[in-house]
DNA sequence: GTGTTAACTTAACGACGTTAAGTAAATTAT
DNA sequence: ATAATTTACTTAACGTCGTTAAGTTAACAC
């Protein structure tokens, strides 16, 4: 029975209702095998009710990743107290992996699935923010342990040394959260696992003196 | 026209047309994206034949896996002609990464998509088997360089180290796969990127006169 | 020559994402 | 005050999907 002319707040919730209750079903139970109308019966509307407030359902699943990229980044802000460079470091490391084994699904979503590429116009968020950009954040770690003349000397290019300690680090969760049950490997520890590649990386990147 | 019984050979021939057009067809447009009446439609049958050899679009996958596996871990056997136990870790390294770049789809099926887990009862495959197990073939690999004393001295667990090679080049691979068209991220030159983790994971795990 | 069986086909089912068409309360216009 | 419009929804419906049921026809068995 439809009601009066809702506000801006009051669309902005309903929105917020729909993402939460899409993110609760994408999460446990995978994209794919979510329907509209199972999201829609969540919140007590019409499956058509969803298509008022986003295009379709790669609209939603863009609104959910926007929003979880952002609590991530916050998530992992904290680090920033860590006075040490390297210290910082490798404790973004850990608080990303913690991320990605404590919330698999999320984590799926955000980084493993065939993703829409997320173009930086069209985001809520703001890139080049640690605030709001992990990957920013990452960065702006990595930079502080270059300019502390920590690196080997060869590596100048910070973009790149960012990017293969993201790889190190989600090569070791996404194997994890993928293949884990897999019992054709015989795995190790996990804990054992991360902690060999943040050594590695550390081992690799760094000048001697450790 | 329905003709006349076929010879078990027959039958097999069939099952291989199937997972050749389907593996064509998953490999350039994603699992999801291809119908079962497409796949049908290329090879001259109806839909519904494909049901009398697979027992559903699940099968068709995991048979194509099946067979993909078994050729990775063919082609990646021609690497140890190499008689540097390093140079061949790390040649095995770039053969992998060289398919996976190569044939995104195929890897995103193998080692990226929400998996099935293969039990090593159903496979054809022979697990611990260097010819026809790619994850038995690193291992092998690693654990002549291991034989060698080449790995710093606390390294002593040969599927440990494995594990984290295999990350540190899954993580390269599937980043790019996956992520290489999002603008968020200022992504350097992949085969950097793949040199510098393969540069860092030979640093990190052996001993330091290189 | 009349079953029987094997290898197919077409029809059909229920569920999906999505669009079109309808409905009723609140607002605005007259 | 009431008629017209707009807003927020709903139900119906479309085309497509994976899959199953129900034919159909050629080859074989007796």
């Amino acid at each position: 029975m439809p009601p009066k002319p809702k506000t801006e707040a009051e669309r902005q919730q309903l929105r917020t209702l729909i993402i939460d209750a899409a993110r609760d079903l994408f999460v446990t139970r995978g994209v794919e095998a979510v329907t509209m109308r199972e999201i829609a019966k969540r919140i007590g509307y019409s499956a058509t009710s969803i298509y008022l407030h986003f295009a379709d359902k790669e609209a939603v699943l863009r609104a959910i990743l926007d929003v979880d990229m952002l609590a991530l980044a916050t998530s992992l802000n904290t680090i920033l107290q860590i006075e040490d460079p390297v210290e910082r470091m490798q404790a973004l490391g850990y608080g990303y992996a913690d991320f990605a084994l404590s919330f698999p699904n999320h984590y799926r979503l955000m980084f493993m699935a065939e993703r829409i590429p997320c173009d930086p116009e069209k985001s809520s968020l703001q890139k080049n923010n640690a605030e709001q950009d992990a990957y920013f954040l990452l960065k702006t770690v990595v930079n502080d342990v270059y300019l502390a003349g920590r690196f080997k000397e060869e590596l100048q290019d910070v973009d790149l040394i960012a990017q293969v300690i993201w790889a190190g680090v989600h090569g070791i969760c996404s194997l994890e959260i993928n293949m884990a049950n897999d019992k054709w490997v015989n795995w190790t520890d996990i804990s054992a696992r991360l902690q060999l590649m943040q050594t590695v990386l550390i081992r690799g990147l760094l000048r001697e003196p450790t």
